[in-house]
DNA sequence: AGGTTTCGTCAACGATCTTTACTAAACGAT
DNA sequence: ATCGTTTAGTAAAGATCGTTGACGAAACCT
């Protein structure tokens, strides 16, 4: 039941058409043709059908031409459709809108009730969203999707989440719920792990453009990873991938509450390198104020203080030793440092790395490269608005059969 | 420059209808038409084409009907088209030929000249190769490419063996030399990893059909693994994927080759293996015979001694450890064991499973199964093979970009 | 024997992209 | 200032492809 349609071509033609205008940028029909293989013809008549579509706009502006004619320049309209992005995580709730031109139109981080209450908190993100969604409307924006990063597995086939250690839930219906609470479609809120929804911001709205295929390694409370491959984030059979935080790196090491020894997130989470670093971690679901201890780690490492130096620089050992072996089943090109390793990169990027190469096997013929995620701690909740954004650039048909114009 | 035009929509659907023909079976267009979303007027068309292309048959068989006209049966035309699968392995060299009906037309196993020199193995097996070929063409078979199954990391762009250790070559150039032998178009040489072939020969030969996304982990003299998900070998940025014996599983472990300590190699492989279960293992290059010291051991095992089933069942569990963490970063449905593992199963799969589930952190969830190859040892020949066998079904115009008729 | 059901084909049709020719708009040399 | 050159965009014709709908063919059932 895969067969394509001269419809289908189309269809696949105006995606084409749009994400080469989102990742490059004003072009004219002309290089759009040159670029994607096109002739001038094909890209005028699915230039007026986009613009038919409200999804590119026509500004006027002219190419600053060497010779000939100057071509009229297309850009994606940012003013037609946008995405709306919820997280929900052990400190803090938040909401975004991001538009089709990928700006940023509304942000909002809420500090969290108890997370204890499953029932209160997602009162609570319901809300969070409403508010985002009337800012989409009142800035004249179609909501084409939501989607919620969760910081635990889901089911995204029911829009489940089945287990969040750090929240302490089980088996909640988010999805339903927010569903429920923005009048939308269950069908246009997707759920995705935070790690996952982190790694695809990176390549949506960070550098990912330029990694090729790539492990991004979130280190948060726990710790997670997002594999991108081919420019698509590859979930696994159940949207479980990645779960780089339960690799064992010791077979003696300490037992984990998944049950095996030595899980990574014993000796690289932010708790397990607080508690290493003589940093006080207050239990961090008591805390309004999000960062609290991480913070005080930061001042000390900036003062040079040996011990928690020392204590960064040994997790990133053994991170390197784990993610190692992520890079030898995956063989990606590039591995992203993000969450807080990202702000703890001065300290822990070269141990990782050495740790890194020296257990990859093939490490001589295809040396993985080394990044530091530039995108802050809000990359999750961009990612997860990026869902939409994504869905439309790849396939403008899904948002409306076709606007009587 | 992935622009879908009409002329493509033909293409795909040339290979939707060869590819369902083959994993189908004999099938009337009617019956197509229903299973892959086409009309009966557009298969027919299709079916016209495929059949002028000498890859479709119409033996003039009728569907045992219910009611109604019967219709006329499809099938796979076996007698137009084939591929040559190579093998060169520390204990001997393979060649086969496989036709699209996917029945094998010949098959040779040649024991090994001395691996040690490149020039004078691939001499043998560029002679081998051409016994395959005019095999093929005595039967009057189309080549219509060649798969090359080596024991090493390969670069699949430019054709080279880049590093085998077990066989100590390095930067051999394998595909010009065997389209040279062949006189066949470099372009139609392709080499791979057999882990990652035999992987794909249960897709294709075995029954990787039913297991979803899988993890092939094959035993031999070194561990290796092949990534099947979404119907398709996944092989990473450099081919290097799947490299699941180099997986570290104790820091504090036996230095190996690669640089690392306590590679799953030196618990899992088949000399260590061997050497703990008390089993002479004389070096396997040196023996003409193959698998020589592998059948002493099985039948160590028939007998009931202890050590040795006990030695296996602690390979097994040592490598459920590191197949664990695999599956921890892949999510797949299914670990198949082949290779060496297929014939030591009945004492290495009680183990290796309760080791896996116990190290899975989403095992609730996901409860991965775990399989037994059922194709032989010359899983990586047929696999070869079938890289041709599978371009010709899935792009039919990839062939001949039209036979005059 | 006649009705029913399903199969395969044919001709007309609509959708799509390409080809070819043409007009539009800017630059630069004379 | 003018004319030739170059490039951009468009319009019409052409080609490919799958769909639609009608029709004859071939089996089964009553």
């Amino acid at each position: 039941m895969n067969a394509t349609r001269p419809v289908g071509v189309r269809r696949h033609n105006l995606g084409l058409v749009l994400s080469h205008l989102a990742v490059t940028g004003p072009s004219s029909r002309a290089q759009i043709a040159a670029a994607v293989g096109l002739t001038k013809a094909g890209v005028s008549s699915i230039a007026a059908d986009l613009i038919a579509r409200r999804l590119v706009a026509e500004p006027g502006r002219r190419t600053a031409g060497e010779a000939g004619r100057p071509g009229s320049v297309l850009v994606v309209d940012g003013a037609g459709c946008a995405g709306i992005g919820l997280e929900v995580n052990v400190d803090y709730l938040a909401a975004c809108v991001v538009d089709l031109a990928r700006r940023t139109r509304f942000h909002r981080i809420d500090a969290a009730v108890d997370p204890r209450s499953p029932k209160r908190t997602l009162t609570r993100l319901a809300h969070v969203a409403r508010q985002a969604r009337d800012a989409a409307t009142a800035q004249g924006l179609t909501v084409g999707g939501v989607g919620v990063a969760l910081p635990g597995l889901v089911d995204p086939g029911t829009g489940v989440l089945l287990h969040a250690p750090n929240l302490g839930w089980h088996d909640v219906h988010v999805a339903p719920l927010l569903a429920d609470a923005l009048d939308v479609d269950a069908a246009r809120v997707e759920l995705d792990n935070e790690a996952n929804l982190a790694a695809s911001a990176e390549l949506w709205f960070g550098d990912g453009g330029a990694w090729g295929d790539y492990l991004h390694v979130s280190g948060e409370i726990g710790v997670g990873a997002g594999i991108v491959r081919d420019g698509a984030l590859a979930r696994g059979s159940h949207g479980f991938a990645g779960e780089v935080g339960h690799l064992s790196i010791d077979p003696r090491g300490p037992v984990c509450g998944c049950g095996a020894r030595g899980c990574v997130e014993r000796y690289c989470g932010q708790e397990a390198i607080l508690r290493a670093a003589g940093v006080d971690a207050r239990p961090t679901t008591s805390t309004g104020r999000p960062d609290g201890s991480l913070a005080r780690l930061l001042a000390a490492l900036e003062a040079g203080r040996v011990r928690p130096a020392r204590a960064v620089g040994r997790a990133g050992e053994a991170l390197g030793r784990g993610v190692a072996g992520a890079v030898n089943v995956l063989d990606v090109d590039t591995v992203v440092l993000g969450g807080i390793y990202s702000r703890l990169a001065p300290w822990l990027v070269g141990p990782f790395t050495d740790s890194l190469r020296r257990n990859t096997f093939a490490v001589r013929w295809a040396r993985t490269r080394v990044e530091v995620s530039r995108l802050g701690p809000d990359a999750a909740v961009r990612g997860a608005a990026g869902l939409t954004v994504h869905r439309v650039l790849t396939d403008p048909a899904s948002l409306s059969p076709l606007v009587a114009g």
